[in-house]
DNA sequence: TATCCTTACGGAATTCGTAAGCATG
DNA sequence: CATGCTTACGAATTCCGTAAGGATA
């Protein structure tokens, strides 16, 4: 039994059974893998993909339990080799951090100022992309670190700690019916087209059940990933925006006007999601920190700990 | 990486930093250690040994981390071995149970009867210690399961589980003053000489606490660490013997005389002891549950999945 | 001086890639 | 017949044991 092994099987289970794949991906020949996964299995004393003919097909049952736990050996491994370089390059390394466009554009820009000035040495990368996708890639092992609104809690491989509360606001242009009403409620807003986020997206869901549970049905014409196509589509007067409360700046946005809308939709945790049971560099722990001064590291490490439930705030 | 390379580092750690003791241990040449050794301290960027010219004198810093993940990895790869193995050969396989002489010669026979009957094709192994070296086999992946009284509970490596709890009594010869004493007290006992176990064995400890309390100084005359020893002597007229109440068979013990001695001792609790995290054989959770019927593998598997403090019957 | 780790070197074993073969859809 | 796994074989690499060297207590 080998690591190299191991990795094998490991990669051939992610890219759906198919060997020229994840031999493809490990920048090695078809033919390695599949000897190298026979001679697991030989060692093993169990088969672990079920063959038709020539094809994997599926897993067998003990291969089930096999890859779960080759996948708790790798994982055991890496955390080895990153303990390793917490202190072969103290200070300096490389942290991924996944992420949606709401979080990049609008919370992390102060949190990656100050933790460039903190660790200019780490080399920091910044991946955007859907809840589900963050969510991949921490379990992949592409990201150390996602934040997203959406997803991450509904993944039992992953720790999502809850960062901050936020709530909607409406926008809509200076000249709009609605840019002087007192208390915006829910019937005034279907009057309207309504331009707002794609459905995996920054809360969109807690738009669309406050809709349904009162029987509306909304008409959204714009359905996007970021909060500034949607203020464009606004000032274009494509209909009226519901955005992130940070997403609007007065400063900035003077051609839109902002309505609170708190009472209207059920307020959105925002998360940060790690891979249970990986290792974190030290400087992990600070840029959470920074991010959301109450997830100190002594309190993630005492959640990853516990078998553990995600929680709330 | 390999997993030679991690373990070379752990039997070396276990030997004390001797390179080539642990070689000889591995079965290789023990130059063949220091390279792969020196190796992964290269791969790994950091120096785990402290080198004192050419001794290894110590663990660095890093080093201590780098074991402690070595430990696990192996643990974990150890894991999936006999987790294949347990599909691969279904009730059958090696049981290793490490054990202290008082259980090996009144509560395990019927156990291992039953467990015998039940899976015959099982390899059962007895390793009879004293409970240090029960526990130090355990850590070490020598035993897959630990019975004894004392010390298991003392390692946080270990899972230590309440099996049963027994009193102590007191055996004499038909002929001595005690004989026919109703209710039997300290101040009585220490009249006489004493016979019973050595420190490590077998609530040994709860006696000497329960004479101290009193501030009384029992004169033992021989420490022994099976009960047999202690009877064959109480029957020589040596002195009074204090043994576990299920060391005595009124039918067997023919010449000797059963005095209640639970309001003497603090009473004990037998534990069975397991490595935390190790994977076990469905047998194993047999063989425990034959023992003591409460300990159902649910109950197990949920005492390893906790943080885990041990806890008390 | 005995113990114990490192370095050097040659042989053995393992691993790996290319090429060819064959089953499936 | 295109895709995809297995088998065969030779080359490259890695691993390992013996022998020699040097440091420590």
């Amino acid at each position: 039994m080998n690591f190299q092994q191991l990795r094998y099987v490991r990669e051939t289970v992610r890219q759906g059974l198919n060997l020229t794949e994840a031999a493809h991906r490990l920048f090695t020949s078809q033919p390695g893998v599949s000897r190298q996964i026979k001679e697991l299995e030989d060692e093993l004393g169990v088969q672990i993909f079920v063959r038709r003919g020539k094809r994997l097909v599926g897993l067998t049952e003990p291969g089930k339990a096999v890859v779960q736990m080759v996948e708790r050996v790798l994982q055991e491994a890496e955390n080895l080799k990153q303990a390793a370089k917490e202190y072969a390059e103290q200070d300096s390394g490389t942290l991924a951090v996944a992420t949606t466009h709401t979080q990049a554009r609008y919370s992390l820009p102060r949190v990656v100022a100050a933790f460039r000035r903190r660790y200019p040495k780490v080399h920091l990368l910044l991946h955007q992309g859907n809840p589900t996708e963050i969510a991949e890639m921490l379990i992949g092992g592409e990201a150390d670190l996602g934040i997203a609104t959406e997803a991450l809690e509904d993944y039992k491989q992953l720790l999502a700690m809850p960062a901050y509360n936020w709530s909607h606001c409406v926008v809509v242009p200076h000249d709009h019916p609605l840019a002087n009403i007192e208390r915006v409620q829910l019937e005034d807003l279907v009057k309207f087209p309504i331009v707002t986020y794609d459905p995996h997206f920054a809360g969109r869901s807690h738009i669309d059940q406050a809709f349904a549970a009162r029987g509306l049905e909304p008409d959204v014409v714009l359905a996007a990933i970021d909060s500034d196509v949607i203020k464009t589509y606004v000032e274009l007067g494509l209909g009226i925006g519901i955005v992130a409360a940070v997403a609007y700046d007065a400063k900035r946005d003077r051609g839109l006007r902002a309505l609170e809308a708190g009472h209207l939709f059920r307020s959105n945790t925002t998360r940060v999601g790690i891979r249970r049971g990986a290792f974190l560099r030290g400087f992990t722990y600070s840029f959470i920190e920074l991010f959301a001064p109450h997830l100190t590291r002594k309190l993630i490490e005492t959640s990853m700990a516990g078998a553990g439930e995600n929680y709330e705030l």
